[in-house]
DNA sequence: TCTTCGACTATTGTCGACAATCATGAGGAT
DNA sequence: ATCCTCATGATTGTCGACAATAGTCGAAGA
């Protein structure tokens, strides 16, 4: 329920193919930094680590490549991704402009009771601000769970394909790799609230500029706790 | 040189792996329309016209399925993709919002150099404007120039791999399908020029501006040329 | 001691065959 | 006549094995 949160098609694992198995399988443990970035893929190892041939897991490979979770250079191997500083920063700017983008489609097409929902949402992390202080993963999750909220607001589906799956899986992987839990929650609560004002008050100009806004201090956060966590990093990131 | 512009290392077919070789060419196909849109793709008949195993083959087709190139169902196959109009919408929705940003990045960033050369090429495509209002679609390859270049200049790697590569695909395939020439192609001459503008002064805000409401014109202009392109493709539309 | 060449090993790329699943059509029952 | 059932055919999913390439280790020569 925590993975994959965009995928609304609960299939167990009873007829689904063996590939897609993996696929989600392997996804779930980079994202989760279970598998260590930058570290090789061996094709054998995991084969047997999930009990499955080379065949299905080489195609979960190539659709993990084609998600850029995986770099693969032909006749050598697939390695887990491990975005530089800039690549991080760059990742950023892309969602400042497409939420941004987002969050003005969502202020302009959003019904009434989609709003009512998303200030439900907003004050549901207020009463358990105390809570969250401490923790601060769930506050990812709360505000994953009001930019997620705003995403489907847009009404394009395309676009909430690429914010909340691929690019998110991204995101996700180097938020919970450095488990980044300032002080930000409580400017960020005052971010959420004027982004929501806006969306009720249907201003696509101004809620695409605080979210642009929001997400470029979120970007500013990451940038001051990169040194440390790189550091962190790679004493642990070995060749496997 | 017209295919895979983005792609610099030109390995003809000789060290290339089998895998890499049919995703370009399944690719190209896909985008220059000679494989139909929505029909099915059957594995055993791609493998004998490319003369290869279904091994291969079946990768290529995990590979475009992420590019959202092909739709796939487990256990039924897959399709080439077949966008619907809302979909169509919803694509420039997402390049305006990216190119956009880019254009911003781009007018902070580039050096005299970058928007030296850009003049340049937007020079070069006034002299050959009466031969391109005949043709119209080395407009498009000319705009696509304009657009690669400012895309190349926000230094933003990534949002340039996205933009030039995957994404192109998809809106150079319905490009090409109908392959839209109106007596756009003056107007779309001065918005570049008022973008080269803003960027030679380096304002980042006007630029992204011009360069949103550009790519909403170009979107407008499609969405006026889609009804007829869609009883024309709807004709030739079989199950292959 | 350092460099370079060569063989070896492990991993990746490719193939053909088998099993599982879905689509199609015939046949019979209501 | 229409609908349901079932058998058949084809296609997709999976597997194990073979071929080709890259990295590695060791030995010989300068």
């Amino acid at each position: 329920m925590l993975d994959t949160p965009y995928s609304s098609h609960a299939v167990p694992g009873d007829s689904e193919t063996l590939s897609e198995h993996v696929f989600r399988r392997i996804q779930a443990a980079i994202v989760k930094g279970e598998i260590a970035p930058g570290s090789k893929i061996s094709e054998p190892e995991l084969a047997r680590t999930y009990g499955i041939s080379r065949g299905p897991l080489r195609e979960a490979i190539h659709r993990l490549e084609g998600q850029k979770l995986l770099v693969r250079v032909p006749h050598v191997g697939a390695r887990v991704v491990s975005l530089s500083h800039q690549e991080l920063i760059e990742l950023y700017e892309i969602r400042e402009s497409l939420e941004g983008m987002a969050c003005r489609l969502a202020a302009e097409r959003m019904t009434q009771t989609g709003i009512d929902e998303l200030r439900r949402v907003l004050e549901t992390h207020e009463r358990d601000a105390a809570f969250q202080a401490g923790v601060g993963y769930y506050q990812q999750e709360g505000d994953f769970d009001f930019h997620y909220r705003i995403i489907q607001g847009s009404g394009n589906q395309t676009l909430a394909r690429m914010l909340c799956g691929e690019m998110y899986q991204l995101v996700r992987m180097y938020r919970i790799q450095f488990s980044s839990t300032p002080n930000r929650p409580r400017q960020a609560f005052n971010e959420h609230h004027r982004i929501l004002d806006a969306i009720a008050d249907h201003d696509g100009e101004l809620a695409e500029l605080l979210m642009r806004r929001h997400i470029a201090a979120s970007r500013r956060n990451m940038e001051r706790h990169y040194e440390d966590a790189q550091v962190n990093t790679a004493n642990k990131r070995g060749k496997s």
